[in-house]
DNA sequence: CTGAAAGCGCTTACAG
DNA sequence: CTGAAAGCGCTTACAG
């Protein structure tokens, strides 16, 4: 086991002094032959920079806090993946947190990252209580929400238009010619939850036709199945049920299906996401697309712009994505299927 | 923005010398008085010891870099978020790496987890070159596999019993009186993929029965949806198929449902991990169990004893798992379904 | 451009 | 048990 060679040794090779070798390394000004002899030597030692030493002088790790919960919806792997890759393009590492898909626990966590001076948070559906935002405020370290507004936190976010979305949603099933539509909704708790809900509401109420039934669905496959039973079970039963999010809509159709029902026919289901399995043949799955390689971009050059300074106010992104109309919801009356 | 306080400052609050604070919060010998001044100072000042600064000193990061590719496999992200509990719990955190789904790249991200000092090395179903495993070896950093192993990298890894697994299908297969029997096999470049093959092809062997094919499948869904096509569209079809994981069986399961036959009557169907999305009624399949938890304990321990110097030499960890039996599937004859 | 020196925030022998 | 001091591996003014 033969320990790191370090920037002393390098300059003791090189014939040069110790902060000439730390200059190559940290891209400030040298000479060419300096930087060449310093270069070799570096080589034969295989010799790289201590992070951790860097990091404590310049106070900047280079490391990102991401806090996940929910990985179970395919969503999530895939936002951490995309985001892993732009972060570390830039230059960024990723120190990654999962918490218990809950609301508490969070604080810990966000006094780890803390410890380990991480450069930023970003939170992906994840609440922050005012209190942990006020922490990182005060400790400078920027926070950026993914997936999850917080209205007057103070915090950046980036997440998908919600409300819009489920108008979308909506609409694509009133143009169906659906008039007794549910909401299985997500976690009421959270602002997403609540704004896709709201764009629902927003949508019967234009087309005049009342909800046939709004049921809080917490983003959770169990309590979605149980809804979905519910809804179905009496002799009244609606004819399209828009679910707040694919994960909890799989689990939607799963039961009905289970129940005997087929969609479009006798029911259109709708979800949010577009996560990659909506389109696998066994759901085929109609669904207001997250762009999520846009919500990573926008979730990055945010995080980029709070560490370096450039933005000190908070942003609030949302971008619009289309419905993909697929077999489990009826398509627009007088389109041609 | 208020900077953190160091423990020269709360050393001065509580009337006590610098090295008392450390003492204190290092888990040194203190008495209870001195203990007590220090906490309550820097309980005041919201003191927390740099964590870097100490990781610098002693050498210990108390990070664990995490190499993950196939982040789209269900299996992982259920993987990642119990390594990731399970090393937080242990007062361990995670330093995340994602790879493109290919086979170099691996290279520079073992270089970045080195210049973090990374106490040790999870890599999931990544391959590790000889000279990667010699670099990690010389500089003390341990390195467990986890889902994938090396022979004779002097690698440890953890695994399910991928030969007895692949076994343990083929039976089913055979007892359920189906004798066409192809297999869309696990990437052959890995050898959990040729182990699983060579379950298969064990006990057909001892059935006295000929593989009707063996296609690799790359742990890929769209090259097993090819190949099911492929398997499926001449006269000769096989009456079942041993999938080398769950990830790819549901893409056979979607490619053969979509060519209009249905499983079992028509075909049977038996994946591997048992992923939850196995159980849902879309696809309810007939699975090789891995345990997931039994596998992620096994890789935290074995990481823990190689960092602590109890292990010294690798292990290779082997668990095995049940069969489910659902409905994708014939059940064995005779027994009642 | 370059070296000597101070210092980042800690831990850890070393004396007392 | 406790303080003064050295040192971990770097970066960064400061002179030259």
């Amino acid at each position: 086991m033969t320990t790191r060679a370090t920037s002393l040794q390098v300059a003791l090779r090189a014939g040069v002094s110790q902060s000439a070798v730390s200059r190559v390394f940290s891209g400030a000004s040298a000479s060419p032959a300096t930087a060449e002899k310093v270069r070799k030597a570096a080589a034969e030692l295989g010799y790289r920079p201590n992070v951790l030493a860097r990091a404590m002088i310049t106070g900047k790790s280079r490391i990102i806090g991401l806090v996940v919960a929910y990985l179970d919806n395919q969503f999530y792997p895939e936002a951490l993946e995309r985001l892993s890759n732009a972060l570390q393009a830039e230059g960024y590492h990723v120190l990654l947190f999962t918490i218990p898909n809950s609301t508490d626990s969070i604080q810990g966590v966000v006094q780890d990252l803390m410890d380990y001076q991480v450069d930023g948070i970003i939170a992906a559906s994840v609440s922050i209580s005012s209190g942990l935002a006020e922490m990182c405020h005060s400790a400078g370290i920027p926070v950026v929400l993914f997936n999850r507004g917080q209205p007057d936190s103070g915090l950046s976010s980036v997440t998908s238009a919600n409300i819009k979305g489920g108008a979308l949603a909506t609409h694509a099933l009133i143009n169906a010619g659906h008039t007794r539509i549910a909401h299985i909704a997500g976690w009421q708790g959270s602002l997403t939850g609540r704004d896709r809900k709201q764009g629902f509401e927003d949508a019967m109420d234009q087309a005049g036709l009342v909800p046939f039934a709004i049921i809080d669905g917490m983003f959770k496959r169990d309590i979605a199945a149980a809804s979905a039973r519910q809804l179905m079970q009496g002799d009244a039963r609606p004819d399209a049920i828009f679910v707040g999010n694919d994960h909890m809509a799989f689990a939607v159709m799963d039961t009905v299906r289970t129940m005997g029902f087929s969609a479009p026919d006798e029911l259109s289901i709708i979800g949010y996401d577009d996560v990659p399995l909506a389109a696998w043949a066994a759901y085929d799955l109609t669904t207001v697309r997250q762009p999520v390689n846009r919500m990573v971009e926008a979730t990055v050059d945010t995080m980029l712009a709070l560490i370096n300074g450039r933005d000190t106010y908070s942003q609030t992104i949302e971008i619009e994505g289309p419905l993909i109309q697929r077999s489990s919801s009826k398509p627009p009356k007088g389109q041609l299927q």
